[in-house]
DNA sequence: ATAGATGCAAACACTTTGCATGGAC
DNA sequence: GTCCATGCAAAGTGTTTGCATCTAT
């Protein structure tokens, strides 16, 4: 499925929005930078370009986007929320390198299996979880403290 | 293992801090709470108390209980993190019901060992995990709207 | 005696909101 | 023309910090 600003403009159709000049710009830049990209982070890329986008129009529309499922929100701790593309992408969660703040998605099925089996014990009807592994990549294992995993 | 307020004195003598009145009595209304408690929380049950303790060392003390591996920090996007007693108790993950608040706790080993091997596959070295799912408890069935599980 | 702790208020960082103006439909 | 959207600045929220005073050791 390719996710692109037709898309876009038919999911605020669905609600009775319009497809503004701030909406189409903030979209699209989303969707050209990839990644976990915050609010903050937007902003400055609009205004860099010579199109900018009032803060607060910002994250209005990041609350749309969010809302029509066509991007996820995750919170890595790091103060600020991020946004990555959703539709079209296979359902993945993160890990999160504490020394350099790397993202790092993985997809287990066998997890997510485990999930429905846990809910299912619970008599919980799940909507959406959010699973993060915070440690050290790769590359920033000399940084890591020598400690057994502790969980929270 | 039993937690109390000797186990803190010793984790605070370790670090060289002091066992002062505002901690006893911060760490002790959090061990006599259990549960998922908010820094507000805590300053607001304390000044009930007739035993106030300023919000700044509040804060303070819980960066202290959670550093100190005593007490695990927790947020479920309600706009501020709780706190729950760590030392002594199994690790577990949380079901959050997004209608009443509730919090409810899981254990599921097969799913702490395929994390395991995820970040094996990465070369990855973990220090902490959050697992959260997000839905409808046993009890808020009814409000849950009809739609299938979306991941974030 | 002295290093560390307290508590107030001010500062912070991110996000949201009120409101007058502007633009999509 | 109507209703929704924008953008500024102000307000909000949870948390942190500066600093003079106090206290556990």
């Amino acid at each position: 499925m390719k996710v692109d600003l037709g898309t876009f403009q038919e999911r605020l159709r669905q609600r009775g929005l319009k497809l503004t000049k701030p909406r189409r710009l903030v979209a699209g830049k989303l969707l050209s930078t990839g990644g976990h990209v915050a609010a903050d982070d937007l902003i400055e890329l609009l205004r860099r370009d010579g199109t900018p986008v009032g803060r607060a129009t910002v994250y209005r529309t990041l609350a749309i986007l969010r809302g029509s499922g066509l991007f996820d929100e995750h919170d890595f701790g790091s103060g600020h929320k991020v946004y990555e593309r959703a539709l079209g992408r296979p359902h993945h969660d993160h890990l999160f390198c504490v020394s350099c703040g790397a993202v790092i998605e993985f997809r287990e099925p066998r997890i997510e299996r485990l999930q429905d089996e846990v809910t299912r014990r619970h008599h919980f009807t799940a909507m959406y979880h959010s699973h993060k592994i915070f440690g050290y990549c790769r590359r920033c294992q000399s940084k890591a403290p020598q400690r057994v995993e502790r969980h929270a």
